[in-house]
DNA sequence: GTGAAAGCGCTAACAT
DNA sequence: ATGTTAGCGCTTTCAC
């Protein structure tokens, strides 16, 4: 079998006690042993076990990944990408991402997720919105918590969010910088933070360049920001007979059923209306034509994360527990100059 | 703290061991106890610690996921959902799958994955091609292999493959029983075994359709089954003058490319030329037309390998050893009948 | 500066 | 049918 702690020790003529210190780096070994020890090491090609070293120090080197079995099946893979992100960064940092599902509507009667009740993970990372009762009860446990791209209403947690506003408003701006004037917003869970924020910087760009706010160019009145209701809104926002030059939809499903509906009515996007989304998923390339977004870096987001995580577990908490991501207006094809 | 076992057996006057025992359902416990100890359990809220558990028994309850980062960085997330898939299964069976991306080109110089230098996985998935010096290094160390969307050249390994063949035949048949006689094949990294079972199956179908092979219909010279290469492609055979009203291409990825090159020369798809692809995307939806192609059970793909590990690990392996996941053809708007 | 020894929480062989 | 006990491989206090 492979060479355990012993083995070293008896190699190299020392304690046990020694060899551990030496691969923590101890101040107190003399620099002659650690050479000696960390040969022995290599010529063993031995490698700490880790459920030894985790039992005795309480630490698994795992880190839970938590995101709603809603949120991970939606077609779009915007969690998974921030769960890449996550295992990106964690093998920096020497941790494992652990992930599971759980339940949107869970309560006290669901069973927590396994690797929290075998203290399996040092800290946890909630990606998306969960439920309030879910966050009661790891909170209970006392596991460290990181939230990315959700903040829940109480508390004051350690958090990785983008920055909507932002791009709700660099979206709008670069409809205005392209003369429209007759900009539609367009969004579905108009409750969700993120989404409403959008619709701030919607409503803030048009008041910095003094277009006034129509509500009739706002259908935020369907359920979930998805393709199809994407498809509805622009039903819905056309059989109002306004003038309409642009749309600002409040992420790309959203905008993939928009132009879908355009295209049935013969609408050319973007000479007729100029369509813009949010997110930044991979369709919007294989898109006729490509979609100009706001891209979210949802990589970075996970990697922001387990960096947050990490300096929480180090109990060195330099940064700031809360961290905005910044967007990045991406100009493709969907959206051109407003002719008058 | 959290409850321990001596916890529990105190609580309900029995040892530790009868704990263990019943927790394990052991034969030898009385029901009486059984049911004194679990009622014990339920009221401490108790749950055994993964790494204790792991230290004593050699289990960590993980599996391993090896897929090369070329392979996981690339756009389409075909390796990212077969993780997910095994993510999925991998719950049912109480295990946890710790994921990491190798180099390509890994040999001996390399450092071997962490999880497996510290024993803690108790087997290995690899997904897609992986370098040869990899899959020696763990057979060294013993650790059960299962392969998925390759094979080895040497070796004989549980493996889950796609019907590429079978994919290869139903496209072909699928553009022929529309009537089609003369079908381009286009196909990057013709070397891949999954590419060139397709094209097998492209001949197998003309062939027992009394079509004849034309080499002048047949593009295989890129590199790589990527977008631009399918670009390349299609400009490549239409340059050769020679009458072609349909063309499988051997992925999505490069279908999107061909389709790319179709639209700028003004070529209709499908009423000029009928277009297939191979794996059935996420992108293929927001494709205008959108893509008819051939699905590949990609989440499916990631439980059966977790099955077929999961067997491996408890000795009982009852199923065969090779699984050969079968194909769907998608019928969406990008084929149709062609008009004489 | 180094070693001896206790013990993390659990399993399993052996005793009763 | 149940209890006792010896570790699994490691970290860490406390002696020396």
């Amino acid at each position: 079998m492979t060479a355990t702690i012993k083995d070293v020790a008896k190699k190299a003529n020392v304690s046990v006690a020694t060899v551990s210190l030496v691969i923590h780096n101890h101040q107190r070994i003399s620099s002659e042993t650690k050479r000696k020890v960390r040969k022995t090491i290599k010529d063993l090609n031995y490698h700490p076990v880790r459920t030894a070293r985790g039992l005795v120090s309480q630490k698994s080197g795992n880190i839970g990944f938590i995101v709603t079995e809603d949120h991970f099946s939606r077609s779009e893979p915007f969690y998974t990408q921030i769960f890449l992100g996550t295992e990106f960064q964690a093998r920096e940092s020497e941790y494992y991402v652990l992930l599971t599902t759980v339940n949107s509507d869970f309560n006290s009667n669901f069973k927590m997720p396994r690797f929290i009740l075998e203290r399996n993970v040092e800290g946890v990372i909630l990606a998306g919105k969960v439920s309030q009762s879910l966050i009661e009860n790891i909170k209970k446990l006392e596991i460290p918590l990181v939230f990315v791209d959700y903040y829940p209403p109480q508390g004051n947690y350690p958090v990785v969010m983008i920055d909507n506003f932002a791009g709700g408003l660099k979206a709008t701006q670069h409809l205005i910088d392209c003369h429209h004037n007759r900009i539609a917003f367009i969004a579905g869970d108009i409750s969700h933070p993120s989404i409403s924020e959008r619709f701030q910087g919607y409503k803030m760009a048009l008041d910095r360049n003094q277009i006034p706010f129509d509500p009739n160019l706002v259908v935020i009145d369907e359920p979930y920001p998805a393709r199809e209701f994407g498809y509805n809104s622009a039903k819905k926002l056309l059989q109002r007979n306004i003038s309409v030059t642009a749309i600002f939809a409040c992420n790309d499903a959203m905008a993939i059923g928009v132009l879908q509906f355009l295209k049935e009515k013969n609408i050319k996007v973007p000479t007729d209306i100029s369509l813009i989304g949010f997110d930044d998923v991979e369709a919007n390339l294989s898109m006729d034509p490509p979609l100009t977004t706001v891209r979210v870096p949802k990589v970075e987001m996970g990697i922001e994360a387990i960096k947050l995580m990490t300096e929480i577990l180090c109990q060195r908490q330099t940064r700031s527990r809360k961290i905005l991501m910044p967007v990045e207006l991406i100009v493709r094809c969907s959206t051109c100059e407003h002719q008058n």
